[in-house]
RNA sequence: GGUGGGAUGGCUGAGUGGUUGAAAGCGGCAGUCUUGAAAACUGUUGUGGAGGGUAACCUCCACCGUGAGUUCGAAUCUCACUCCCACCGCCA
């Protein structure tokens, strides 16, 4: 959420950062803020003014009552204040839950770092490692998968839906690995705490962290309840301090979750429908930092470069690309994705997304701390990224160690957690 | 699922219609004392908003779980909702 105040007095740069997210249709929706702000200032200024008159009058009853006098007239005259002041009242209880709903459905305000335009203005930033050359035909992780048995597609569409899947074996074997692998580098070597948090959420945490209202479709939710599975740990994590003032000294708060991810690809129907590019349910490790406003974009280069340390000590080529403004997600100012390069798919598979929110989330959650130097309340900056997901990420491995033979060599960092088994393969 | 109790400031906790933004204690901050610290003592200490001022700041309004209602006036009375706690039942 942008702050009102800002708004008001920054038309030019809302309109800007709408015309550069090509979020044109909500122009119109700012000046209606705009106007309604004003309106329920006007509104505000006169009803303020009366109950100040009806306080003090108030306290001249009481006084008078106390005293035991007649209190009668100044009563009377003091019902058509009231009658008043009820009816301005109406007026602003009727102006803010829509002010506040048009506040909801305005994106953050993209750096001017950003790259502006469409998708395809996002720059790679950089590369690492070298796209893997096979000297046999590469096969898709489908092919290698079903080849070795370690992940189920057929069976996973009978109990659950199309594109649910199921590990097997050494498959799943695999993807516990990873998950153990990233959460013991994060909170060994990156500094992170391990949250393990629920997987459901209210609609209150949704809305803290942007995905409310605007991609209410995209989740999974039980209506029985008013909760929502979590689309990405970045939800809970985030949410667990909101309402809260956090410590000046504590900062930064960083935070590295696990949680399976739910969902719903509304409106994706027909892209990836094959394999693990694009499921249902995903595992992924999540980082999440709470940070002081000055030091966002610092703690925003150190998230991408944690993420990268999985990529690299898993040995997988990917690039960094630094999104463009049509191309950021509606809370971020920033963002990164790491993609990793698959050459069974001979394609690019976005496999982390690290982006920063700076105040956007804080004050839709309303997470603070407070400046020891100016003892006043600051909202904090939070980012978050995946370090990283893992369908994708196992795609990247399955495709870029396998041999010829069909089975599929276990990296190096992964060994460890896998009975020092060195590859995956039939048998 | 059943029954009861509760929700007040950073925390504990008082307050049942009129100087209550809210007692008291703890904590925090500043000071006195001390070589330093502790203790003791003194002072201070909520948030959001509107308006005014270059600014330090000033004035006003709102906020005692949330929302509505009664009233000239609500932390206090009424209703609805949410959440929490305890016990019982069920259960990984």
């Amino acid at each position: 959420m942008l702050d009102l105040k800002f708004i008001r007095e920054n038309r030019d740069v809302v309109v800007k950062a709408l015309e550069n997210r090509n979020h044109l249709s909500l122009i119109p929706i700012v000046d209606q803020i705009i106007s309604d702000d004003n309106n329920r200032r006007k509104v505000l200024l006169e009803l303020e003014e009366l109950r100040a008159q009806r306080n003090k009058a108030n306290d001249e009853i009481g006084a008078l009552l106390r005293e035991k006098k007649d209190a009668k007239e100044k009563i009377t005259s003091m019902k058509v204040i009231s009658s008043r002041v009820d009816t301005l009242e109406d007026v602003i209880r009727d102006i803010d839950p829509v002010m506040t709903g048009m506040l909801l459905t305005i994106p953050n305000i993209p750096h001017s770092s950003v790259p502006v335009g469409a998708p395809d203005k996002g720059q790679v930033v950089r590369t690492w490692g070298e796209p893997k050359n096979l000297n046999f035909k590469a096969l898709t992780h489908i092919d290698l998968a079903q080849n070795l048995d370690i992940v189920d597609f057929t069976r996973a569409t009978k109990i659950a839906m199309s594109n649910f899947v199921i590990f097997k074996g050494m498959g799943a074997r695999l993807e516990r690995a990873l998950i153990n692998f990233m959460l013991d580098l994060h909170t060994t070597k990156h500094g992170y705490t391990e949250i393990l948090p629920p997987y459901l959420v209210n609609r209150k945490a949704m809305t803290g962290t942007g995905q409310l209202p605007k991609l209410e479709e995209d989740m999974y939710k039980l209506k029985d309840d008013d909760l929502f599975l979590i689309p990405t740990a970045e939800v809970p994590v985030t949410n667990m301090y909101d309402d809260e003032i956090l410590d000046e000294d504590a900062l930064p708060v960083c935070h590295a979750a696990y949680s399976a991810c739910f969902r719903r690809e509304a409106g994706s129907y027909g892209k990836d429908t094959k394999g693990l590019i694009r499921v249902h349910q995903f595992d992924k490790v999540e980082m999440v930092k709470f940070v002081k406003p000055e030091t966002s974009y610092d703690e925003h280069e150190k998230l991408v470069a944690n993420a990268e340390t999985v990529l690299q000590l898993l040995g997988l080529p990917y690039r960094v690309l630094a999104l463009s403004t049509q191309d950021i997600s509606f809370a971020a100012s920033k963002c990164y994705d790491l993609e990793a390069y698959a050459p069974g798919l001979d394609r690019w598979l976005e496999v982390s997304s690290c982006s920063n929110f700076e105040a956007f989330q804080a004050r839709r959650a309303n997470i603070k701390f407070r400046r020891k130097e100016t003892k006043k309340l600051e909202f904090v900056h939070t980012l978050n990224g995946s370090g990283v997901a893992m369908a994708r990420t196992v795609i990247a491995i399955m495709e870029n160690y396998q041999q010829e033979d069909g089975s599929i060599l276990i990296p190096d960092v992964l060994r460890p957690y896998m009975d020092g088994k060195e590859r995956i393969s039939k048998i």
